[in-house]
DNA sequence: CTGAGCACCTGAGGGC
DNA sequence: TGCCCTCAGGTGCTCA
C-alpha cells in the first residue's frame, strides 16, 4: 500500500470534494479491519468541512461533528468517478450532491473506514501513539537522538515505527538509508549524532521529493484521478536486487528484517 | 516495557 | 493449463 507520499497525493486528489455533501453510501458485505458499516449513515446529509492527513490516514471532517478515518492498508485504492460500478474489491463508495462518487477498493482488505465524533478523534486507536510526521519541525535530530539511546534494534525496523516517525514504510526507508549511507542492520543505538542528522535529513528529502512526483507506482498504486506517480524510478535499492547500485556499480543486496524485504549496497552503506 | 513473530487477506508471477 | 510456492506500499496483537 500506499506509503506517506501516495497518500498525501491522494488527499490532494479529493480536496475539491471539501463542501460537498453526502447523498448515498454504499458498503460491501466484507470484514474490513474495523467494522464501522452501522456508523457509517450519519454522515448522509452533511458537508465535508475538512480534508487532512494524519501519518498514512485520511481524515474527513463533516459539519455534524462527525470525522471518517479512512487507512488504505497495503493494497487499498481511492478513487473519484460519476459512476459506481460495484466492482470486485469496492468495500465503500459514498456519492455527493455534485453526483461524484467517492470509491474505496482493498483486495485485502488490511485497510478500515471509521467514523468517530470529531472531538474523539484523537483518542481513536489507531491515531493516539502516533509520533510526529516526517516532514515537521519536531523531527529533528535532538528528538530522534533520544528515541534511538538504548535502542536495541536495527535501525531499519526502528524508523518503521509509526511511534518513533509516521509514514516512513518499506520503499522510503529502504531509499532514505541509501541516502544517508547507513546500514539496515546497524543496530539504532550505535548510531552517531552525524548519521542521526544525516539519516533525519534523508527521510525529509525523500518524502518530500517523492511528494512532489505523485508517489511511487509500483504493481497497482494511482491517485485519485488514476494517474501514476514516478518516483519508482528514481528508487536507488528498492527492489533492485542483483542489479548494479547507481554510485558504485556494486551488486544490490536483499536481506529479510521483521519479515520485510530490505534493500541496501554494502559499498556504499556503512 | 521491549523485541520478535504472527495474523489479517487477495493476487501476481515463477517453476515445474 | 494448473498447482504450489513466494512475494507484496501496513499495523495491531500476543508471547517470552
Amino acid at each position: 500500500m500506499p506509503e506517506l507520499p501516495e497518500i498525501e497525493t491522494i488527499k490532494r486528489g479529493i480536496l475539491p470534494l471539501k463542501n460537498s455533501i453526502v447523498r448515498k453510501i454504499f458498503r460491501s458485505s466484507l470484514k474490513l479491519r474495523i467494522d464501522a458499516t452501522k456508523k457509517l449513515d450519519k454522515i448522509i446529509g452533511s458537508q465535508i468541512i475538512s480534508i487532512e492527513r494524519r501519518a498514512r490516514y485520511l481524515i474527513i471532517d463533516f459539519n455534524n461533528y462527525h470525522s471518517l478515518i479512512i487507512h488504505l492498508g497495503m493494497s487499498g485504492r481511492i478513487t473519484i468517478d460519476s459512476n459506481f460500478k460495484n466492482l470486485k474489491h469496492d468495500h465503500f463508495a459514498c456519492q455527493f450532491d455534485n453526483q461524484q462518487w467517492l470509491i474505496y477498493n482493498d483486495p485485502r482488505r488490511f485497510g478500515f473506514i471509521d467514523l468517530v465524533e470529531s472531538h474523539d478523534l484523537n483518542s481513536h486507536k489507531m491515531l493516539k501513539n502516533l509520533g510526529p510526521e516526517p516532514l515537521s519541525l519536531d523531527f529533528n535530530h535532538q528528538y530522534l537522538q533520544k528515541k534511538l539511546a538504548n535502542k536495541n534494534c536495527n535501525i531499519k525496523t526502528t524508523m518503521m515505527d509509526n511511534q518513533i516517525v509516521v509514514g516512513v514504510g518499506n520503499i522510503y526507508i529502504n531509499e532514505s538509508l541509501f541516502l544517508a549511507k547507513i546500514l539496515p542492520t546497524k543496530m539504532a543505538k550505535n548510531l552517531s549524532k552525524k548519521e542521526i542528522i544525516n539519516l533525519v535529513e534523508s527521510i525529509k528529502k525523500t518524502i518530500a521529493t517523492a511528494i512532489e512526483m505523485g508517489g511511487s507506482s509500483i504493481s497497482d498504486y494511482q491517485n485519485a484521478n488514476g494517474e501514476l506517480g514516478f518516483f519508482q524510478n528514481q528508487h536507488q535499492v528498492y527492489g533492485r536486487q542483483n542489479q548494479d547500485c547507481h554510485k558504485c556499480g556494486c551488486i544490490i543486496e536483499r536481506i529479510v528484517q521483521n519479515q520485510r524485504s530490505t534493500f541496501f549496497c554494502k559499498t556504499c552503506q556503512k
